[in-house]
DNA sequence: ATTCAGATTAGGTATTTTACCTAAAGCCCT
DNA sequence: AGGGCTTTAGGTAAAATACCTAATCTGAAT
């Protein structure tokens, strides 16, 4: 017998989940949280196999749960289902204590195999990540069209360069981040400012906002 | 009998979602779409009386997809399950074409309760906007790291100041449109910066924004 | 009425960033 | 193999910024 905790911010989903899982024989679902504060009691529970974790960002405050969950329980395996299939979020979640991840066009039978897979000792990553990638792919291939076509035109360096600039990093810190000259990161800035046709810096915080380049 | 559509990009949510609406005797689930194209065929179903759509974001593409739907079946009315309870995402839900909105908050019986509603030709968003304005309550109380009373500590002039230069005016160019001279414009943005605590030109260019002072 | 806080003004100086060049090396595509 | 783009980076002058000081002015409180 497997036994599993859920974790769904949104009530309904862990349900579904729960109706999901409890239709295999062996898997028997302990509890299925929707608070962190339930979740940190629950998941103490020494009987706990699996936890299923759905999560929608990599902010650091979820990334602290996942390794909060790790310590109050270590037995309990981490199985993260991932609702957004970027490189950050791949990056952060394989970084994590997590023992595997989903992405969201996993299939029930995915599930339970990483479920199992978790179970019997394994890690559950590298499929899902080679999945997601492709994904990636398939995605940039079937709507080229609906993304602002001035993002599209920037090389992913400079969006690099204008991720961290869109922390309030300034150059030099940019450039120690990434390890070239100040010069080239303002070089990378201008060729940005050119290609977009923008006359000041205000312009291009506006533009990196609208195409969620730097939060707000 | 009432005929249900569901779509959420997360294969597994979509199965969740339908063994959870099959429970309920009169709710019969025709399909659970995972994709955008899959979907688009499905809709157009001339039975189908609710489509129940999971979003995640309030981008460009997924407010058409709405649209789109509608218009592909304008019979079957839109039940939105809203992953994000902010603000940004409830206005343009209601602005939509959507029927209904169910927060990620919302039980197994608000779900069934709202399709019912719907079915019965009325609207289903009051409740779940009033649920969501106060949880954004509750998570402002929790979070008080948003500061957006800054602006009030701003002088007329200050204010000034800062439009000319989110419209890209240059200090020089600030300064002489308000006839006066680049230091006290240099001056200016100092003591604003200084009062809001802001570490950089990009955070004073987000603070703008926030504060409706200069349009994005 | 006088003090006092803060707003507005502006100068000094040093540093940082920008603007506008050039240019080499690498990569992809035809 | 050459053309175009990216990434890299140096040079120099101009602009902006950071961090000071400080003189008026205004409104509100004592």
């Amino acid at each position: 017998m497997i036994n599993i905790g859920i974790y769904d911010e949104h009530h309904l989903m862990g349900q579904g989940l729960k109706l999901l899982l409890e239709q295999v024989d062996d898997f028997d679902v302990l509890f299925c949280a929707d608070g962190k504060e339930q979740l940190m009691n629950l998941v103490q529970n020494k009987s706990l196999n699996i936890l299923v974790l759905t999560i929608h960002d990599t902010s650091v405050r979820t990334m602290n749960l996942i390794v909060r969950l790790s310590l109050l329980n270590p037995k309990a395996r981490l199985l993260i289902l991932a609702f957004d299939n970027s490189e950050d979020m791949i990056v952060k979640i394989v970084k994590s204590k997590a023992k595997g991840i989903l992405g969201r066009d996993a299939s029930q039978k995915e599930l339970i195999e990483a479920i199992r897979t978790l179970r019997n000792g394994f890690d559950y990553f590298n499929r899902s990540i080679n999945q997601m990638v492709l994904n990636q792919y398939i995605d940039k291939l079937e709507a080229p069209e609906e993304k602002t076509e001035g993002l599209n035109s920037l090389s992913e360096r400079q969006i690099e360069v204008l991720k961290l600039w869109g922390r309030s990093y300034s150059n030099q810190e940019i450039a120690d981040e990434l390890c070239i000259s100040v010069r080239t990161v303002d070089a990378h800035k201008n060729h940005i400012m050119q290609k977009l046709q923008l006359k000041s810096t205000v312009e291009l915080v506006k533009f990196s906002i609208k195409n969620n380049i730097i939060e707000i």
